[in-house]
RNA sequence: CGGGCAGUAGCGCAGCCUGGUAGCGCACUACACUGGGGGUGUAGGGGUCGUGGGUUCGAAUCCCGCCUGCCCGACCA
């Protein structure tokens, strides 16, 4: 992509709103627009990478079985009052009138939806287990919208829901995702950490939020360092077979927010492997049994003749809140540093002097990292180096490819990392050899 | 939902106290010089002063209502 026709709307001055740096980056960047208090468009840069976050996130439902599917974004009141959360709900919920004076609503979730689906079609044990998913825009009206797309109230997420025969086998489809998640956010260059979460009324333990540890995080959270140090299960993972085991690993360290610290427990560890810090949630997953099912009257047959409600659990990812999150613990003073798999661009090629003997230079390496796979923004502007310089810091792509007179007397471009600094001059044809291993390899 | 603050050009702000017909920096346009870290100069364009009403000869400025947004807290993915 040519930066001369793309469209990136960089801001040399930050917005008085934008408190935290994610917020402020990305507005700086060029990445979103604020429409209304929670409510932002998605400018082309932030929609490239809200659609890589989303894909990544995809990739990994599928895997681990899940299967997609897409639900409306209004959905009917009536659903609602069948499970008493039409009531329940307070004034997040966004209540709409249609023109026959339907009562609607802005789905906050789709628990409801999802179970009325299923029990249009699903009769028998034989059609489980099952977990369906969609991502899909929701809308909570927060009374306090803050810290731009970390709490809005219009956010992309990711639901997937499982339906199970009995607690045993939903706990199988709960260790299912805890494991798909485990590998979405390590994809993205995120350490997440479960952490034992709430699970109200249900009780069992089957309930964990996804925590990255940022500065700027929400909530406290105290946990054993040596979680931070366990093995992402692999691309090979057996979802069929017995997940148990990395699960186990993964929630035997202590690791808690503040709501289920419990600090005896925290205290009795060795002082040096307690760490507390702040930390922002992006994944929650949940088993709650038959709540909707037995509201909703949503049962299959077992292999005995008898109809039971079915057991279910619900799994979110925060897609959009991601991008916030991913900023808030990867970036240094002069902007985005973006990890691979999410950036927008990976290479930034900034051509130093527009209209001279650059450009032919600019445009061979162009067409060759282009025809690797690698994707590039084309700096062609007629602009000063500096602003060029400070602008792609600022959008943070993962390497810097400069072509200036000064190199090219001597044959010789030169490449930055943007997350080391790191600077290398070499010819043009190592200068590709080196990215497209950097970058595919 | 409690407490606080703010709406003046795309962004950041001054002007308001003490009423007299709107200004600065950045950005934008044109040209020139530049071009290795947001460069320099010259010349320009752009504003229903959030909105409705009131006071006044006259309102960005004073008074009242409303809308929108932000910050702290409670709440939340």
């Amino acid at each position: 992509m040519r930066l001369s026709r793309y469209f990136l709307p960089i801001l040399k001055e930050t917005p008085k709103e934008a408190e935290i740096v994610s917020h402020r980056l990305m507005l700086r960047a060029g990445m979103i627009r604020q429409q209304s208090a929670g409510i932002y468009a998605w400018l082309p840069l932030g929609h490239r990478v809200l659609g890589k976050v989303q894909k990544i996130v995809e990739e990994e439902q599928n895997r681990s079985g899940a299967v997609q599917l897409l639900m409306p974004t209004i959905q009917s009141a009536d659903l609602w009052r069948e499970s008493g959360r039409y009531e329940a709900y307070g004034k997040e919920m966004l209540r709409i009138v249609d023109r026959h004076d339907r009562e609607m609503l802005y789905g906050p979730t789709n628990e409801e939806m999802i179970t009325d689906i299923f029990r249009s079609y699903v009769r028998s044990y034989k059609d489980l287990p099952l977990n369906l998913y969609h991502v899909q825009w929701k809308f909570r009206d927060e009374v306090r919208p803050r810290f731009g797309v970390m709490r809005g109230r219009e956010f992309l997420m990711k639901d997937a829901y499982s339906f199970d025969l009995d607690q045993e086998r939903a706990r199988e489809a709960y260790n299912r995702m805890f494991v798909a998640y485990l590998r979405t956010f390590a994809r993205m260059g995120l350490k997440a950490i479960p952490m034992k979460a709430d699970t109200g009324p249900i009780g069992g333990d089957l309930s964990h939020e996804f925590i990255i540890l940022a500065s700027t995080g929400e909530s406290e959270v105290f946990l054993d360092k040596s979680i931070l140090d366990l093995p992402i299960p692999g691309e090979d993972t057996d979802f069929n077979g017995d997940l148990s085991e990395i699960v186990d690993a993964w929630t035997t360290p202590y690791a808690a927010t503040d709501e289920m610290h419990d600090e005896a427990a925290f205290e009795a560890l060795p002082e040096e492997t307690k760490v507390s810090a702040r930390g922002i949630e992006v994944g929650h997953i949940f088993y709650f049994g038959t709540k909707y099912s037995d509201a909703m009257n949503a049962k299959v047959t077992t292999a005995e003749g008898v109809d039971i409600p079915v057991h279910m659990g619900s799994y979110g990812i925060g897609v959009s809140r991601l991008l916030g999150g991913i900023i808030e613990a990867s970036h240094d003073d002069d902007g985005i540093i973006w990890p691979t798999e999410v950036a927008p661009f990976h290479v930034g090629l900034i051509n130093m002097k527009p209209g001279d003997e650059c450009d032919p230079v600019c445009d061979s390496l162009y067409e060759q990292l282009e025809n690797a796979g690698v994707e590039v923004l084309y700096d062609d502007r007629k602009t000063s180096a500096g602003q060029k310089f400070a602008g792609m810091d600022l959008i943070g792509l993962p390497w810097q490819l400069i072509v200036g007179p000064r190199g090219l007397k001597s044959g010789e471009v030169e490449i930055k990392n943007r997350k080391t600094g790191e600077r290398e001059s070499m010819s043009p044809e190592a200068a590709v050899a080196k990215l497209v291993a950097a970058l595919k390899g």
